[in-house]
RNA sequence: GGGCGAAUACCAGAGUGGCCAAAUGGGGCAGACUGUAAAUCUGCUGUCUUACGACUUCGGUGGUUCGAAUCCAUCUUCGCCCA
């Protein structure tokens, strides 16, 4: 298959700079913005997300940013079968199309696929998590060994989260989950070139730090009120909103809540660098090597381009 | 000037003769992870060592003791109280 259209895609850690770059890139190539962000498709928490700012959303069309409400359900299948659905439309104009984002499952889903696997409905959802918060997590790892004996054997016994959703499949499908598991990566019709963006750990820490700042003088406190309502639904399970949501309920104060928001933030920075450093695909640049970027990218997209045999 | 109290690893803070390289928490570091993933979970955190283990520590010095973070003397620093 000839792959001439091609799918730039631009991870790294939060705060390191992906977004002013991604900007570039997309203006360089003419081309559109997808976000792989899985916080920032919300539409209320612009400022907590660091989301793209109505200014650079006008200098280059994005996707993904700001189109869910709080309330909706969302995954990284559901992020892969999207933008696996949009990125023909894309392409049909477009040789390149930027991604960029930082929710390492939601990278990972669009170029290496996800298996398939049912949504859990509500009813089923409910009753596994009824049953962990009573009778604990013996209980649900008693129930995982019965129903899929060999993934019991290799998942993390401690993580309530793998075995209930390991539980859920097994209960909808009738299926052990492991049986569903293929983990096979996906061949995907365009070219897939990682960028991945780095910095000395100080100087990303200290660009964090900051960033948290600057989005608290720009009114996320306000932002944070707005949503509290809604503060037990997972879109708000985030790093910073818990925090300020903690603050509001008066048992923290709001310096140790923005502490502690620098602390997870470096903390999340800390997860997504172990996850991206596994993956050999990713070529390492700083952010502000912008030409040895610019000049990588022409050169792989000439290198593999069959056009250019032509 | 006198009296009392405190000094423990990066920080806070237990430990009051052997089970102490020293609880616990914070912080730091490293990692796992295919389904709400900014989620969830794990390990390490005196030095050397892959490990067994070895070595050096609990403000300084000197003692007591088979054995001291723990007891004694003294010095230093800090806090409180009386002058």
């Amino acid at each position: 298959m000839i792959k001439e259209n091609t799918l730039i895609v631009l991870i790294g850690p939060t705060g390191i700079g992906k977004t002013e770059l991604s900007l570039q890139i997309a203006e360089k190539y003419k081309t559109e913005i997808i976000s792989s962000d899985s916080r920032q498709i919300y539409r209320d928490l612009p400022i907590g997300t660091a989301a793209p700012t109505p200014d650079q959303l006008k200098r280059v069309k994005h996707h993904f940013i700001g189109t869910l409400s709080l309330n909706q359900y969302y995954s990284a299948a559901c992020f892969e079968e999207e933008v696996i659905n949009l990125l023909p439309q894309l392409f049909a104009t477009h040789k390149q199309v930027v991604m960029a984002g930082g929710s390492m499952m939601y990278v990972d889903a669009v170029c290496k696929g996800i298996d398939e696997l049912p949504t859990i409905d509500n009813d089923t959802r409910n009753s596994v998590l009824e049953k962990y918060q009573q009778e604990g997590l013996e209980a649900i790892r008693a129930e995982l060994k019965l129903l899929d004996p060999s993934y019991y054997k290799q998942v993390d016994l401690k993580n309530h989260k793998r075995i209930i959703h390991a539980i859920e499949i097994c209960r909808i499908t009738g299926q052990p989950y492991s049986s569903l598991r293929t983990q096979q990566k996906k061949e995907r019709p365009f070219r897939i070139l990682k960028i991945g963006l780095q910095r000395e750990r100080e100087e990303l820490f200290n660009r964090i730090n900051s960033r948290v700042e600057i989005m608290m003088a720009e009114g996320w406190l306000g932002e944070a009120k707005k949503v509290y309502p809604f503060r037990h639904l997972n879109s708000l399970n985030t790093v910073g909103y818990k925090e300020l949501f903690q603050y509001l309920d008066g048992t923290m104060s709001l310096t140790e809540a923005i502490e502690k928001i620098k602390r997870n933030t470096r903390v999340y920075a800390k997860k997504q660098i172990t996850w991206f450093k596994k993956d050999n695909s990713i070529k390492w640049f700083h952010p502000e090597q912008t030409n040895e970027i610019f000049s990588y990218i022409e050169q792989e997209l000439n290198h593999t381009c069959p056009n250019n045999n032509i």
